[in-house]
DNA sequence: TACATAAAAGACTTTTTTGTCCTAAATATT
DNA sequence: AATATTTAGGACAAAAAAGTCTTTTATGTA
């Protein structure tokens, strides 16, 4: 709707290693890839980029696989996901792809995004990883289907 | 941000037309293309859409272009140029890209977004082609750059 | 040390989106 | 009727996004 599937497969594999670091337990791409219910070889190059953002740690061989510390879920806000995967277009694109769009040359549709942006930025930099795991946990959400 | 290339095209060629339209004179898609600065062929096509959908009125031969009825730039509003052409899934799609995502098995974000997706509804359900090629017209906003 | 496990990295393929080009159809003008 | 203009349509090409596969690197354990 919004994000590229490779984000979307990002938050969702982040929000799943949450849970499980929640439980003090480490999770493998595989095991990740099949409980979010995306594709193996493509999540893990996703969760490249989030190692590499220092989202999530990644830790090799046998036991090893991908964990968040504690402090890191609240630190960790949606919108650090999204800027490492899909770039700040989202933030700061026009919405009819103006490359000098602002609010003294603004396209037609400029101050009707104003709110529908700021309403998303506040959303993404407020949501915590730990807030979105918590949801997981209780079975009040879900990450397949 | 959040419609494709094809549907920023669209949008911005649609308020070009409903501009001139209101002047009396039909435009043709090379000089849509030429002041929306658009790939011709590729707006065209889009245009083509536009067509099909009785969202734009097109007339062939000399003298001929593109031009939308007074009483339809009231009644054209901006999801149906993005349903068009971009579809419905800004709509109804899952953030995540859950298919079966709902209040009932929501993700994590489902409610987050629920207002977001909501003040985008509205905005693009009631905002009219007029509208914004009235705001063009007085030279409030702009189209290029 | 050898082996097994798991992520990292890079080359590669497929699919989708974006974009081009050429021909056909319609129509106004002479 | 001939011609010029303008959209419609389809085949094609390029670029980007999505996805796969194989090899390398790190590390825990026997």
């Amino acid at each position: 709707m919004m994000f590229s599937k490779a984000c979307e497969y990002g938050i969702r594999a982040a929000v799943y290693i949450a849970l499980h670091s929640l439980e003090g337990r480490r999770v493998s791409v595989a095991e990740i890839a099949d409980e979010i219910d995306s594709p193996v070889a493509f999540t893990a190059k996703t969760l490249q980029l989030l190692t590499r953002n220092n989202i999530v740690k990644s830790i090799k061989g046998p036991n090893g696989g991908f964990e968040i510390e504690r402090e890191d879920m609240d630190s960790v806000k949606l919108s650090m996901i999204v800027k490492a995967i899909d770039g700040d277009q989202i933030y700061v694109g026009c919405g009819l792809g103006l490359k000098k769009c602002n609010a003294d040359q603004p396209c037609p549709l400029h101050d009707k995004f104003v709110d529908i942006r700021s309403n998303l930025r506040k959303m993404l930099t407020s949501t915590s990883l730990y807030e979105l795991a918590t949801g997981l946990e209780v079975g009040l959400t879900y990450l397949k289907r």
